[in-house]
RNA sequence: GCCGGCGUGGCGGAACUGGCAGACGCGCUGGACUCAAAAUCCAGUACUCGCAAGAGUGUGUGGGUUCGAGCCCCUCCGCCGGUACCA
């Protein structure tokens, strides 16, 4: 038998324990309404990030956010809670569908397996999620609510006025499509061809798709869009409230990339001068809009720049630059993203032989295009401030174009009244005239009749107002954040609940979902960019003279709204019920049980929706920003009570291999759960990955750390239980029914007292270090008195739930006291008595080094402790022949004897 | 470049609110048990000097504030993550 090789029963007692688990249902969350639901009780929403079901299954990355939110969710339930803690499968998505294309084995089958897969590797580590919960995305009665919530965006719009999302009927101009949330537009998007489909912005990194990392360019296509932009600044504003890391909410900010500044409208030079080609042109007299951050630059501008693919250009080229324009463009077009972007390549552009007119000193500039203007940013034009901007400077040197300074390093007037004392020194540090680059900080004006000698701030609010009274621009605000794009031309995913007749989509009614995919053989992207569901010839025939559309949802639509799901996963009538919604996703309680210290009151009282999301940082502009976006307008439009998904966010750090390399095939440094809970079970598992170090942090798997936590739980084994004669384990001789002596009451109390604030506090590494000291010293008592016992299993049990679970039963069975299962039990209570000693050690320091310790009484006055200090021989012997300046006292902690 | 995070023994990491640096675990050393090994238990383990008692040094660098700094302020260096011609 390899049982001896085994440091205690654990291959007998988790699956026991995990079967029991499956029969009892202990951890599932009756809604309100249902007959065993308890209203009495404060809710609890805990929530990981469901997993993508990949073939390869799960690594020990997964399990330690799954792990950490497993402890709270089991230690909210021991605290009174209502605990809504679900799982479920992200299922629609690309590797199902290429290993489709590889193997002509339909997703659907994939998914079915690795869902299986995923599911018992999860149980096996004995997760306590509320099975009878569990969605998959790709199950008809859950994207039938996808399908039915892209409806309501298709039939909502946006209302400025408002600032609210609301639906068509309160739109009152002439066509609705223009305004939809769902949208349909010709725009330049990622394609990708080796993926065969266009992507988010958010899916590309670098210039490569973020799944395979394939090359991505530019091609315009026809797509359905989703109009994100409009929730700008609602998305800003929402992450003021909310619990989550500071990195995760400026990443956020960053992609959202709010710049204010003004929009000023150049005239094109009178065309009768320059030869215009196009007819058209000569009669209309074009304007060029540019925004600009720096309007106090204005001055300063001697040349203008448009995108190369700005359709200005046409307009504006003369006869004699448009073959050389023509060619430039091509170039450009040809480029990929990652080309273009390329950091270090030098500036390139063309001049169009077109001048503007500088609204503010009538001066003519000539207009230029280069690729370092972006089509889709701003207007896809700018002026160019050589003086006062890295990139214009960069340009204006290479094509030796004027340079003016309009700005000076310093204090302005706008300033210096409201700074009577001067410009601070820090600010005289540049010399303007010596610094051979371009100046790009605040400063003040010169050389701008309309603002000279006014500060940045002030310069920029004259000038604006300027070009407002005339016409000639505006305050303006401009994100870099660009709508969604939200189709895909790929199998596996949602179909839109769409049709089209006569080159116009419809929607389908609600009453038409949910429109399943057709059965396919051929997965295959076409290539041209039509989607593989356009081979479906029958499908796509709605009627006589409609067609479905045949693109779908790219991945996130299923997960921008999970949570929601979860809440109320079998109701056919509503993605989610008002009233479980209401209850899972509205306020917490603002009384909880009873007990509880002040600091996890304070916790209680935030505002709700999801209390606790634990995931990793990769989806902190993906996921995370759909899912808000969503959850806002089913906010506006009454659907959801909150206007935010996620209260509080932590990300897990990740699991580095034993290398300390970032775990990959590739590198063969990949652990495995399966391997480590065959050999040394799943509690160990579970505690290895919480003790490993703070779960936000990234940290190195370590084979011989899992054997510590296991020789730990061994041990916990061992106080209770040893080997009879006949090698069978029963109760050890030394548990008695007999109470704790003082010393351990302390160290008891202090470990619950400890648990308890680090759990709250998500910091498992400590508590159980805390647990461990526990253990130590009830391994070093004659006599392990069965109180103590009953408590560390209790405070042991969201960490190791099988091995407490069957201890607890043992002792139930064997002597009087709490019986029923361990999960039911009320957490422990620390009584501050035990905690005080009478006698404490304090430190006694001479000029802040220690030199002794000594025991006092507990509280000893000042005076005491001094007089204690100053006749220590130790202490004397420091200050021998000095003279003893000051003595500070800090009451049960030191004396610190200044002396010189 | 910009934004965010992090630098503590041989290793993972502790240190509440500025008050004994290194809890707990790993590893290592020695011992007990054993014919032997494994397992288990006990003791030691920051560094330098010392037989020892003890002394000195020490939280990436340099400075500052303080009776007292791993923790607060400034400088620099290194690492990780994100982002990047966003006007």
């Amino acid at each position: 038998m390899n049982d001896r090789r085994k440091p205690y029963p654990f291959d007998l007692i988790e699956p026991k324990w995990q079967s029991i688990w499956n029969e009892r249902q202990p951890f599932h969350a009756p809604n309100p309404g249902d007959p065993d639901f308890d209203p009495t009780r404060p809710k609890f929403y805990i929530l990981d990030m469901y997993p993508y079901p990949s073939g390869t299954g799960l690594h020990v990355g997964h399990p330690e956010g799954y792990t950490a939110t497993d402890i709270v969710a089991r230690y909210k339930r021991m605290r009174g809670f209502n605990v809504l803690h679900p799982m479920g499968w992200d299922a629609f998505g690309l590797p199902a569908e290429q290993y489709a294309i590889k193997t002509g084995q339909h997703p659907a089958i994939t998914t079915r397996e690795n869902v299986a897969k995923f599911k018992s590797q999860l149980q096996r580590i004995g997760f306590s999620y509320d099975w009878q919960r569990e969605i998959n995305t790709t199950d008809p009665a859950y994207f039938k609510w996808t399908q039915w919530i892209f409806l309501q965006l298709y039939h909502s719009w946006f209302n400025l006025e408002t600032n609210k999302a609301e639906p068509l009927a309160t739109y009152a101009g002439p066509d609705a499509d223009v305004v939809r949330l769902a949208f349909v537009a010709e725009v330049p998007v990622n394609w990708c061809p080796e993926l065969g489909t266009v992507l988010a912005n958010e899916e590309v990194i670098d210039g490569k798709s973020e799944v395979g990392g394939f090359p991505v360019v530019r091609r315009p296509m026809r797509q359905w869009m989703l109009r994100i932009t409009a929730f700008a600044e609602r998305l800003i504003d929402g992450l003021e409230g909310l619990d989550w890391p500071e990195g995760i909410k400026a990443l956020q900010r960053n992609w959202i990339g709010k710049s204010e500044g003004a929009e000023v409208r150049f005239k094109v030079a009178q065309v009768s001068d320059l030869r215009i080609v196009d007819e058209r042109a000569s009669e209309t007299r074009a304007t060029i809009t540019v925004f600009t951050t720096r309007p106090d630059t204005l001055y300063g501008a001697t040349y203008m720049v448009l995108a190369p693919e700005n359709p200005l250009v046409d307009q504006i080229t003369t006869l004699a630059q448009r073959s050389a324009v023509e060619n430039y463009r091509t170039q450009v077009a040809s480029k990929s993203d990652l080309e273009r972007t390329d950091l270090s390549k030098e500036k390139s552009g063309l001049f169009t032989g077109a001048f503007a007119i500088n609204p503010v000193n009538d001066e003519s500039i000539p207009i230029w295009i280069a690729d370092y203007v972006l089509m889709n940013y701003g207007t896809g034009a700018i002026m160019g401030v050589p003086a006062h901007d890295e990139r214009d400077y960069e340009f204006a040197q290479k094509f030796d174009l004027p340079i003016r300074r309009v700005i000076t390093p310093g204090c302005g007037i706008g300033l210096q009244l409201m700074n009577p004392h001067g410009p601070k020194k820090d600010d005289h540090r540049q010399d303007a005239d010596a610094t051979p680059g371009p100046f790009t900080g605040e400063g003040v004006a010169i050389n701008s009749p309309l603002i000279d000698g006014l500060s940045t701030a002030a310069a920029k609010e004259k000038i604006t107002a300027w070009l407002e009274r005339r016409g000639l621009g505006r305050k303006t605000i401009n994100y870099k954040l660009r709508d969604w794009l939200f189709s895909r031309q790929r199998y596996w995913g949602e179909p839109f609940p769409i049709i089209w007749r006569d080159g116009k989509h419809e929607a389908l009614p609600e009453s038409a979902l949910p429109i399943k995919p057709p059965t396919l053989d051929d997965f295959k992207p076409t290539g041209t960019g039509e989607p593989p569901l356009a081979k479906a010839k029958e499908w796509i025939r709605y009627s006589e003279d409609a067609v479905r559309e045949t693109n779908t949802m790219p991945q996130w639509a299923g997960s921008c709204w999970y949570y929601l799901r979860f809440c109320d996963p079998q109701n056919d009538e509503r993605f989610v019920g008002v009233e479980a919604e209401r209850y899972w996703m509205g306020h917490v309680a603002s009384t909880g049980p009873s007990g509880v210290s002040g600091a996890l009151r304070q916790a209680r009282t935030k505002p709700g929706g999801v209390d606790l999301y634990v995931g990793g940082t990769e989806h902190a502009v993906l996921h995370l920003l759909y899912a808000r976006f969503w959850h806002k307008v089913l906010f506006d439009l009454g659907y959801v009570s909150k206007p935010e998904p996620f209260q509080r966010l932590v990300n897990q750090g990740i699991i580095l291999g034993e290398d300390g390399q970032k775990m990959s095939k590739s590198r063969g440094n990949v652990v495995s759960p399966d391997d480590v809970i065959e050999q040394y079970g799943a509690d160990a598992f579970r505690c290895y990955e919480m003790f490993m170090g703070p779960l936000e942090q990234m940290k190195p798997w370590s084979m011989k750390g899992v054997e510590g936590v296991s020789r730990f739980l061994a041990r916990v084994w061992r106080l209770l239980m040893e080997e009879s004669q006949a090698g069978n384990w029963v109760l050890a001789a030394g548990v008695q029914a007999s109470e704790p002596e003082k010393p351990l009451l302390r160290v008891l109390h202090a470990t619950i007292k400890k648990v308890t604030e680090d759990i709250e506090a998500l910091s498992f590494n400590t508590a159980i270090s805390q647990m461990m000291i526990l253990v130590n010293a009830l391994t070093n008592a004659p006599v392990k008195p069965i109180p103590a016992l009953r408590t560390l299993l209790l405070l042991l049990n969201p960490f190791a739930p099988h091995l407490t679970s069957e201890l607890w039963q043992t002792l139930g069975r064997s002597f009087a006291g709490p019986r029923g299962d361990i999960a039911e039990k009320a957490w422990p209570e620390y009584e501050p008595a035990f905690l005080i000693e009478n006698e404490i050690e304090i430190v006694l320091q001479v000029n802040g080094k220690v030199r002794d310790r000594v025991r006092v009484e507990l509280n000893a006055t000042d005076a005491a402790l001094e007089s204690t200090a100053l006749a220590n021989q130790r202490v004397r012997e420091s200050t021998e022949g000095k003279q003893i300046r000051k003595v500070i006292v800090i009451a049960n902690k030191l004396v610190n004897v200044v002396a010189a």
